[in-house]
DNA sequence: TGTTAGCACTCTCGACCGTTGAGTGCTAAT
DNA sequence: ATTAGCACTCAACGGTCGAGAGTGCTAACA
């Protein structure tokens, strides 16, 4: 069977009244709302080729039908109209500008919240993958006599920090020392690479300050860890409370449980690398809790270095023309400014 | 009429029960589970006293009775055993310990989750409340060429940072210089007495690099701004979810909202800083959104110091002792760590 | 041959019972 | 003062029924 041109205006009028209801769509409906001059009856025997085409599928024999993942993916490949950003929408991601910081993460959490502001879905923005970015410089900086603060520069700008208690003994330029130690064994090496245990002259430096040379170490191995470990930023958790079709409550509390186990997401989303927009749809999903859900993601990135992920996860009736339209300008936005701060 | 012994054993009973099964209770129930030698009737008899007196309710005529706030009330500061922490939990709070960071707020968040895990109901912990603290110094140091760091160092020897970005032609003579102006200015002072555009020099420093001194203000202002408003973790806010009475989609809806609105939280619960375990009733609450949960809080402290509040939010039928007990031993665990880690 | 009106059929949903069972309050006996 | 007995109340459960939405099929029509 073919799909000729009324069969994909039906479908797509289908998909519309789904994604804007909620509700199974009968033929009466499309007649009236979306009249292309053809019948009830006629719109009913289209509907049942395309159910039997996979496209459509109903709840139960009297109801009406409902769009199949295979329709969601037809119709945001082809169907889908492309959509502006409203004036307001464009206005409110302008806020990425505001930073005052130049941490990449604050930047990042703020993005979560406005991609979920903008679309009321829910947003998962992961923080920039380390693992592929090298290492520029380490330093110890003494702070305040007991306190020295650990500090990691990349290729990639950026910088992140820990504090760590420094014994009364050790003076800046002993850290001094170790920092350039460091340093020069690190340096050009990724997060991967490192291999806290291999350095000689630590080991030997650790017989004079035993103790603190523990804790940096484990400062470091930790702040490693950490980095490799990508944090997952979530914004409107609780929109999904806004679709009917989590009125259940075994369904809500599996759908925040999932956003809750961040090392999941991170897992799903970090397998999304390429540039541009990518749509997974419901069953595409390899995640069984993910099912019933769709994302829309995107990459940011510095420059040419791409340094992590952003997204949306609504119900798979979501409205995708608007997601992929702010998702894809909030991507770039994004992206421009870190390249803005961080590439000279 | 009198609270004789019998009627604050029934009393108890019921509390105990209905804490444990969420469900009225009966008088047949309690004549058999907590069999006192004495028949339903004559614990009917009772509860009517009891009811009369305000402790007890009946949703509808046929059922069960319920205790009211007023009898958690009494129960919590009279009949309640006191519970001691299962061996269980007191390792899993030495977790404490295991911090490697001297970065108060990855302490904060750690507290938080382990709060949530051991007792399955939500956390709250504001961060240290930083507007009655001193500020001894404020630092900029300058990083890899580009940024910066700005560091306050307080007297309750928390540091916290932000990275800024610095012109080229700034350099680290000219960091010092500022830093030292500033901290000339703000020793001594507390956040809240802070007004950056108070600074004579300063300004007079502004005619020469005009732009990066917006961003330094920028930037110390946002700092000061975000060490006033404290922040709030949270911990297992999805636990709210194993209480029957939150099936209403309604409920947990707006339970979950509530703990989005951090700002109201940070109100409600830095009201409380008294040491000690502080518990909160449901209609006790002022919050309308509140009065079905309680809340068991603790301060935690450097010190003397009182630095901030954490607490733990339930069903007003939450197990009182056993929240009592965990947040009375995770704010003093924590408080001891903290002081141990920054006073000398 | 494609389209459509008509109609019987299916299925969900909400309203409306009657039944069940838990729990009470009252009364009278102990 | 306590308690057994009993009538009463009410939520919850389950079944029936009608309404409404929507379908598929058939036969008529252009």
């Amino acid at each position: 069977m073919q799909l000729g041109k009324r069969k994909l205006q039906i479908l797509q009028a289908v998909i519309d009244d789904y994604i804007c209801s909620g509700e199974p769509v009968g033929s009466r409906t499309i007649a009236k709302k979306y009249g292309m001059g053809i019948s009830p009856a006629t719109i009913r025997n289209e509907m049942s080729d395309l159910e039997e085409m996979g496209y459509l599928h109903q709840p139960h024999t009297s109801a009406g039908r409902i769009p199949s993942d295979k329709a969601y993916r037809l119709y945001v490949d082809k169907l889908m109209k492309i959509r502006m950003l409203t004036a307001a929408e464009a206005e409110y991601i302008k806020k990425i500008y505001e930073q005052r910081t130049a941490e990449i993460e604050k930047v990042i959490e703020q993005v979560a919240r406005i991609l979920s502001d903008i679309t009321n879905y829910t947003s998962v923005v992961l923080g920039p993958q380390l693992n592929k970015v090298l290492i520029k410089r380490i330093e110890l900086i003494p702070v305040d006599g007991q306190y020295a603060l650990l500090l990691v520069v990349t290729s990639a700008g950026i910088i992140k920090d820990t504090i760590i208690r420094i014994p009364a003994d050790v003076d800046s330029g002993y850290l001094n020392r170790v920092s350039n130690m460091l340093t020069v064994h690190y340096r050009n090496k990724t997060f991967a690479e490192v291999d806290i245990n291999s350095i000689q002259d630590v080991q030997k430096e650790m017989t004079r300050q035993k103790e603190f040379f523990n804790s940096l170490v484990d400062a470091l191995t930790e702040s490693i860890a950490q980095k490799e470990q990508t944090e997952v930023y979530l914004g409107g958790t609780t929109n999904i409370f806004n679709f009917p079709e989590y009125r259940d409550i075994r369904k809500a509390k599996a759908f925040l449980s999932l956003m809750e186990q961040k090392d999941l997401l991170y897992s799903l989303l970090s397998k999304f690398d390429k540039k541009g927009v990518t749509v997974v749809i419901g069953t595409e999903n390899e995640c069984e809790q993910m099912k019933e859900c769709s994302i829309v993601m995107t990459t940011y990135s510095i420059g040419d270095k791409v340094l992590g992920t952003m997204g949306l996860i609504g119900p798979t009736r979501m409205e995708y023309s608007k997601a992929v339209s702010v998702v894809r300008y909030v991507g770039e936005t994004v992206s421009k400014y870190l390249t803005s701060l961080f590439e000279e």
